[in-house]
RNA sequence: CAGGCUGGUCGGGCAGUCGCGGUCCUGCGUUGACGGGAUCGAGGAAAGUCCGCACUCCUAUAGAGCACGGCGUCGGAUAGCACCCGGGGCGGGGAAAUCCCAUCCCUCGCGGAUGGGAAAACCGCCGAUGAGGCGUGAACCUGCCGGAUAAGGGCCACAGAAACAGGUCGCUCCCUCCCCCCAUCCCCUCUCCCACCGGGAAAGGGGUGUAGGGGUGAGGGUAGUCAGAGUGAAAAGGUGGUGUAAGAGACCACCGGCGCGCGCAGUAAUGCGUGUGGCCAGGUAACCCCCGCCGGGAGCAAGGCCAAGCAGGAGCGAAUUCGUCUGUGGACGAUGGGAGGCUGCUCGUCUCCAUACGUACCGUUCCCAACCGUGGGAAUGGUCAGCUCCGGGUAGGCUGCAUCGAGCGGCGCGGCGACGCGCCGCCCAGAGAGAUGACUGCCCAGUGGCGCCUCGGCGCCAUGGACAGAAUGCGGCUUAUAGACCAGCCUGGGGU
RNA sequence: AGGCCAGUGGCUCAAUUGGCAGAGCACUCGUCUCCAAAACGAGCGGUUGUGGGUUCAAGUCCUACCUGGCCUG
């Protein structure tokens, strides 16, 4: 994921944070609203203390951008469908995604992804 | 072969596919939220932040004093360092294997577990060289380091007489008093001898007690003394003797410690030897303190630059008439005027202002009323078009900041070493919600199972790689770390 | 990045200049009660976060580490 899709800016954050809509899952959670400001999808990853030390934070992020890099197309044409604005995720890593798969997290992702509206739900192979 | 210690190196490798970040190059009928290529892309600790620097600001080549803090054996290394290197002193640790014995267990054997012990030689330490004693004695690792004579203060619980110094108990000496014993003297009784006036000897009892000797007890002393006093972590050198009224390093022999002098070795700390002196010299400075040395403070979220906006500050700053309506407070329109925007300037056009300053608004102080909100009065200060200049802090962007450095690699030389010098070669991560990842295959250590035999090798299958992620950079230290390899040293056993 | 503080029984906290680790609640047992509660009495419960050091002696002093919390911009 090229890092001009990803969401950097503090106040994009708490602005996602405060009025998005959360789903939560075991291994991650999921937080996105709809923007009117730009036509795209921006995603954001962050992984607190509670996820252990610096390798393992970093670790859960790296896992969550490749979990979440093959979906964007789907996501793409998802909104291409729907004529709709932009959107910013935000996937926040539970203490649980360290001893997890690249697989798990990704049908987790999928599994969030469909509850939030965001994947065409007909696709049943994403990626 | 088994085990130990120390030092060093590495910290999985190769290939493929997809993906991420930096730099450079490049393509275009589509200059894009586009595509392509090359190259580089975590560590020995990147960590903890315990020290020392570079660099930046305060703020100026941080210079002096005080306070505060840190450090403290010697020499060296370094840009610097308290932790680096090599010495010195004092202290601590130092497995197992081998042999023997005891007990227990079992698959009964040259078995295992636990506990205890270990000769001679050699070595180390104590002991004047010795005799003797102690030690299964190693290699090696590790902690600490100014001053408590001869600046000063504090503290040393409990116990103990006493915690550092005079005194207490005690031991002596002297004086006074009481008592006892002995000797002298006197008296009485009995026995024996000479012998018959009597004398002598011995035993027992009593009395006297002046002078004499000894002992016990009590009281006292400007007396001597610290040998002894159960305690305690610690009690003023140790052992033996001389000596004394009693004692004591008071003196003597040997030894221990400290100080001073000399000689030798060493740059020095210090060590060895020797002479001498007095034993007055308890511990604690990781208690205050004293001596010497060092330190200005803050930190890359330091700091610099940029655009916009805001808070704030300073300054400039114009003043006409006419008409209509009216509740006479004002409102509207016109004319010309002022300030500004658009522009390089003029014209033009647009916005705002205007006797507006008052029965306005915002504060402060005082008085009155009121339960409060508040209201009334007085005094006083400021504001009332707009423009210009200065101008933050935070957030944002660029930079600091990623190639020139206390840099990395190789070779050689010097040094025990930390390290230094010379030559050659190289440019080596740089983000900013934070890049180095995922999957697959093979191999390499390691582990487990199975099979084969020459009994420690081979083959197959499965499993499988720790601690941990740069954020301004660097040098030490500390902490975490599966394993692998190399070198040196030591102990024990076996073979030759 | 820098600075500061704390860690003591199951919980909340004391411990002066280094000198026998304590209190309240909780728990257990007993008294009281028909039974509980309350009250009263007794008891249990500690490697003072961990390791090393200084000292005769460490919760206290020094040092290294671990855990938790707070502050500044």
């Amino acid at each position: 994921m090229q890092r001009r899709f990803r969401l950097s800016r503090s106040e994009d954050f708490k602005r996602v944070r405060r009025t998005g809509k959360s789903y939560a899952h075991p291994l991650v959670v999921l937080v996105a609203q709809a923007s009117e400001s730009h036509k795209q999808i921006r995603i954001g990853v962050a992984a607190g203390k509670t996820s252990g030390t610096a390798v393992h934070r970093n670790r859960a992020k790296r896992l969550l951008r490749e979990a979440i890099r093959p979906l964007i197309p789907s996501m793409t044409l998802r909104l291409a469908q729907d004529n709709t604005s932009g959107w910013d995720l935000i996937l926040i890593a539970r203490p649980a995604l360290a001893g997890a798969t690249l697989t798990d997290t990704r049908s987790a992702l999928t599994n969030l992804l469909k509850r939030a509206n965001l994947l065409p739900a007909v696709d049943e192979s994403p990626g």
